[in-house]
DNA sequence: TCCTTTATTGCATACACTTGCAATAATGAG
DNA sequence: CTCATTATTGCAAGTGTATGCAATAAAGGA
């Protein structure tokens, strides 16, 4: 999955500036096969351009999301990660082990639906996490 | 709401113990009509209790959560909130405005059941936040 | 009531994240 | 290609949250 340059394009007509931190930060979560926090980040970019802060990371990460092309999860206590938007899915997280599944969106659709009818909002179909404890974990708890 | 002294006596004869500054916190959640964050809490309890510190606030809410006490939600940006848990419900917050309208768990029970039944996890209820646009932004953001 | 055990606190410190501001550099216009 | 505009960065400082450790004090037993 990855941003094609017709997005980032998109950005620069908006005003937005293509830096090459952006970039950089783009291509990090382009190639990571996995949702990465933004310490991770930092490392991996930090590398390439030396020069850059964490600052700059947190900022990104926060811009890159507001425009939609990155999406935002807290996976766990307070932690978020994040990752490149494209396929629309959701996350279930164990308790225990930290074990994590994910969640195809075609399963809550119908849900998502409900909810807008209902409530006459928006509903922005982002990003949802449920906890819970996984089939292993659930056994050792009850017995 | 409140939590009720049966509660609090079976924390105790789970080996932990009912200090002053937890029957602080606890009380002042079940007074808050409302979210609190660990600031607010902190602020309201510090009054009572001078000698209270923040890293107390902080680990005296992660272990009520633990406990099923206390529910916590992540509702807007990092900024984790807590409140006495009781009548089980959900959050929709509008990412506009800020607004929140509370969704009731009934109307999510059938889901959980479903997500469930497809992945064997043992969906913890406790709390799911969605975000979106609320009626009145989702105009402005179309026109 | 006093003692013992050990969960919990406070302090200090460290990590995670945010923000104001001056300096830098990406864009578009000329 | 050069210049002006202004979005973005780096730095430094500030807030929010977590944690190791010695001191304190809650709870149960004598």
């Amino acid at each position: 999955m990855a941003i094609s340059d017709q997005e980032l394009s998109h950005l620069r007509s908006q005003g937005f500036r293509l830096t090459p931190q952006r970039l950089a930060i783009v291509r990090a979560l382009s190639q990571a096969h996995d949702h990465l926090t933004p310490g991770e980040v930092y490392r991996q970019v930090h590398g390439e351009l030396p020069g850059m802060t964490e600052a700059t990371v947190y900022r990104t990460l926060n811009f890159l999301t507001e425009q939609g092309l990155v999406l935002v999860a807290h996976v766990g206590h307070g932690q978020l990660v994040y990752e490149i938007a494209g396929h629309n899915h959701h996350h279930l997280i164990c308790q225990a082990c930290g074990q994590m599944q994910e969640i195809d969106h075609a399963e809550l659709a119908a849900f998502f639906e409900q909810l807008m009818d209902r409530t006459g909002f928006q509903v922005d179909t982002a990003h949802a996490t449920f906890f819970g404890f996984c089939p292993e974990c659930k056994q050792e708890e009850t017995s």
